[in-house]
DNA sequence: CCAGACGTTGTT
DNA sequence: GTCTGG
DNA sequence: CCAGACGTTGTT
DNA sequence: GTCTGG
């Protein structure tokens, strides 16, 4: 699982970092060393048409097209790896819509005693696999929302937990984030 | 066909 | 919107 | 994920 | 204990 995690770059160092147009409130890129679900963060994609890296504030907990509405009830900020070609829910955002979520790092907690462990990949900022969505409220608003893809942990992250965040390698950005391949989404990566 | 869901975690 | 269960 | 709340009435 | 909000 993945419930917190933290950013220390600015929109100027991750756009930099990310070769990519960070759009959107400059505040949303402020450097947060706590992040939780609903909060609007970053997030990179393609852009629709020019195929350009762009960073978009989104909200963590992805809201579905066909629902109605961010739902406190179900907890959407994080997707399972192994369910999501069998859910409505993740379907179409696993084919169309992947995106990467920029941290430098997350927070998980031991059950047993509720100790907080942080994880980073040395001192890199790493990319998690992400899925994107937007719904339309119904005056007309749309959001897009995000959520943090998770699976089995390896051999680090699971002395605290039994589910981790996908990490994507830098040299498989392009192929997670190819809006082209809508047949077979690269769910090897 | 319609109605209702659509999600994750851990159970130390 | 789309899928599953009844 | 954690922190903090956890209620009722009626209201054009 | 369970739900909500961030």
């Amino acid at each position: 699982m993945c419930g917190r995690y933290y950013r220390t770059f600015d929109k100027q160092k991750i756009a930099e970092a990310l070769r990519a147009t960070a759009t959107g409130d400059p505040f949303l890129y402020a450097p947060a060393y706590n992040i939780a679900p609903t909060t609007q963060q970053p997030v990179l994609r393609l852009e629709r048409e020019t195929f350009q890296r762009e960073l978009v504030p989104m909200r963590w907990g992805l809201v579905g097209f066909g629902t109605k509405g961010p739902d406190p009830k179900r907890s959407t900020f994080n997707a399972r790896a192994e369910g999501l070609q069998q859910s409505s829910l993740w379907k179409r955002p696993l084919h169309r819509q992947r995106c990467i979520v920029p941290m430098d790092g997350y927070f998980e907690w031991r059950k047993s005693d509720k100790q907080a462990f942080r994880f980073t990949v040395g001192d890199e900022p790493m990319g998690i696999a992400g899925l994107w969505d937007a719904w339309k409220s119904p005056d007309g608003i749309w959001l897009q929302s995000f959520s943090v893809i998770t699976t089995d942990p390896n051999t680090v992250a699971e002395s605290v937990h039994n589910r981790m965040p996908a990490i994507l390698h830098p040299q498989n950005y392009d192929e997670w984030l190819d809006r082209e391949e809508i047949e077979r989404p690269p769910i090897h990566l």
